[in-house]
RNA sequence: GGGCACGUAGCUCAAUUGGAUGGAGCGUCGGCCUCCGGAGCCGAAGGUUGUGGGUUCGAAUCCCACCGUGCUCACCA
């Protein structure tokens, strides 16, 4: 519809000779007078064709020329803005295509079938998920989902390192509390894993092979016993939220294959790197840097930049022409180094977007809960399941944007799980689904091929104001998921889902569905199961349930 | 102290990315079930958008300064 004006009015300054570099764009307005979009065109050309803004607006207005069965004829409004109001037949087209298209309404190709990846979670095996990583993980599962329906072809990736300090650590703490169980009288040092998860695996470790591990070193056994565990918890927990990877991406191999010397070695060919006190650095500050960074230690140990750096040119070199990285706020000054040595090395940036996510903080007992993977104080992600539910877990994550931190008190939120906010959209599809049933048990029945069909079903019959705005509710479902996807931000879609819900609930308070009247009745039936569709379209992005009863 | 975010109704957050009269939920107050699901609907109260300047037709949004909060500033990841 907007490039469609757009034609239009571009054909209205053709003939008055009229040539003008600023763009045509539309804008869906707040208030309902101002019909239904809106162009500031006239205000932003006016300066540079040396018209007042409103003479223009005239001009446009008078000579345009358009489909009166698509939309009214316009007016001005203001300093200069030009409204469109469009008819309710464009509206009500809105409920065939839903049904028609189905499960595939909101789906678009703008994409394009980019090769794209988004990275995310990548916590290290080295304990549980917390409510963090749900936060981080609940978010690029949906921005994921937003761009395989806006027709990108989407990777899923998990990075993770097995080999660090921190896995060391990890692989020593086991091994401590695995000699506590032998009887040896040990305190844990406070830089050491203290979670309750630890002691299990020690214990699990001892029940299978006794005291034979006693000369194991805690790099051995100990580590790959926990690793394992670790992970395959951490891939259960995400299972629960319906979150599965395509590719889980081990930093080690980036040695076993060479690709750290070769960044080491293309950084100094670019004149890039310098010695100094035994390490390697990295000349940032020649590239626009604040200051240079070490990338190989004294100990002749990378430090993280490099492998980072070294699997973002393997992010190219596979191919991704859009590359997602969502992290937490406490990484974010480790990735302008990154993107700095990528840049300089020649790669294109550009295609990196960096998403990063304010903390959750946790309020339990009226209090915040500090959290630390390292002490054994804090809340798994899989308890916060077990509390409120996979739904809301990911609903609460979703509603805020990412640059907010995010309250989640835990103890309102198992109390109230029935006043949850989420139940309000599910109440809505599940409301939908009882009157269908009741419907049909009336012998209501809505066809799949349309007007035509034998149950065929006239959507002109549908007149009422509550019907109208339903219908241009719907209408707007693959603008919303294409604005959410382009700009990252799934809570724009929990939004425009909520405004549905509340559109749909008017009109049940309003009208019957079912009555006398045959064809006004399916024509209703027709509205609510386009509305129950695009509820459950917008569910599935968002990984949530659609239920039929509640 | 430097860097990056964020300050919007009592609370938690929106605001189509610079648009017209800043909106929801929870909470508070008042209405609505003979009827397809009341987990719902309708209405009311509640605001100097942290403060002060600037940019322009127009600012919660962009720029500057200050105040406040969080994260971060390793040869840890």
């Amino acid at each position: 519809m907007k490039d469609y004006l757009k034609s239009r009015i571009l054909d209205v300054l053709e003939r008055s000779g009229l040539t003008v570099s600023s763009p045509i764009l539309f804008e869906k307005p707040k208030v309902d007078a101002h019909g239904d979009l809106s162009t500031n065109f006239a205000l932003l050309a006016a300066k540079e064709i040396k018209m007042k803004p409103r003479d223009l607006a005239r001009r446009i207005v008078e000579q345009i020329s358009i489909d009166r069965s698509l939309v009214e004829p316009p007016e001005i409004a203001g300093p200069g803005f030009i409204n469109f109001r469009f008819t309710d037949q464009y509206f009500l087209s809105a409920v065939k295509d839903v049904i028609e298209k189905g499960k595939d309404f909101g789906k678009s190709s703008i994409g394009g079938g980019k090769k794209t990846q988004v990275e995310f979670v990548s916590a290290n095996p080295t304990g549980p998920l917390t409510v963090g990583h749900g936060r981080n993980a609940v978010f690029g599962d949906t921005v994921a989902n937003l761009l395989q329906w806006t027709g990108h072809d989407v990777t899923r990736e998990y990075y993770f390192n097995n080999a660090g300090r921190q896995m060391r650590v990890l692989g020593d703490s086991v091994k401590l509390r695995y000699r506590q169980i032998l009887g040896e009288d040990i305190v844990l040092p406070d830089d050491h894993y203290q979670g309750e998860y630890i002691r299990e695996i020690a214990q699990h470790l001892y029940g299978e092979r006794g005291k034979e591990l006693v000369g194991e070193p805690p790099e051995g056994a100990f580590k790959e016993r926990a690793e394992k565990e670790i992970f395959e918890d951490i891939k259960k927990t995400l299972g629960r939220l319906g979150i599965e990877f395509d590719v889980f991406y081990n930093e080690n191999s980036l040695y076993h294959t060479g690709k750290i010397e070769e960044v080491i070695k293309s950084l100094g060919e670019a004149g890039l790197t310098y010695d100094k006190e035994g390490a390697k650095w990295f000349k940032a500050t020649m590239v626009g840097g604040d200051q240079d960074k070490v990338i190989v230690k004294s100990t002749g140990e990378p430090t993280y930049r490099l492998p980072d750096i070294a699997y973002h040119i393997e992010k190219f070199r596979r191919g991704f022409e859009l590359i997602v990285d969502i992290f937490g706020a406490d990484h974010i000054a480790t990735y302008p180094d990154v993107l700095l040595a990528l840049k300089s090395l020649g790669y294109d940036t550009e295609k990196i977007k960096v998403l990063i996510h304010q903390f959750v903080t946790i309020f339990q007992n009226g209090e915040v809960v500090k959290m630390s993977t390292r002490k054994a104080n804090f809340i798994t992600l899989d308890e916060l399941i077990d509390w409120v539910g996979v739904d809301a877990v990911r609903f609460f994550f979703l509603m805020r944007s990412i640059g907010t931190h995010l309250n989640f008190d835990v103890d309102l939120a198992k109390k109230q799980s029935e006043e949850n906010p989420v139940f309000y959209l599910q109440y809505a599809h599940a409301r939908i689904a009882s009157i269908v049933r009741f419907a049909e048990s009336e012998g209501l029945h809505i066809g799949t091929l349309g007007p035509k069909g034998e149950n065929g079903f006239d959507v002109s019959f549908l007149k009422e104001k509550e019907e109208i705005e339903l219908a241009k509710a719907l209408g707007s479902f693959s603008e919303v998921v294409e604005a959410a996807a382009a700009t990252f931000e799934p809570h724009r879609l929990i939004n425009y889902l909520q405004e549905v819900a509340e559109t749909f609930h008017r009109f049940y308070h309003l009208h019957r569905v079912v009555i006398s009247d045959r064809e006004l009745s399916k024509a209703r039936l027709a509205l609510c199961l386009a509305a129950k569709a695009v509820l459950a379209n917008g569910f599935a992005i968002l990984g949530i349930s659609a239920p039929e009863r509640m």
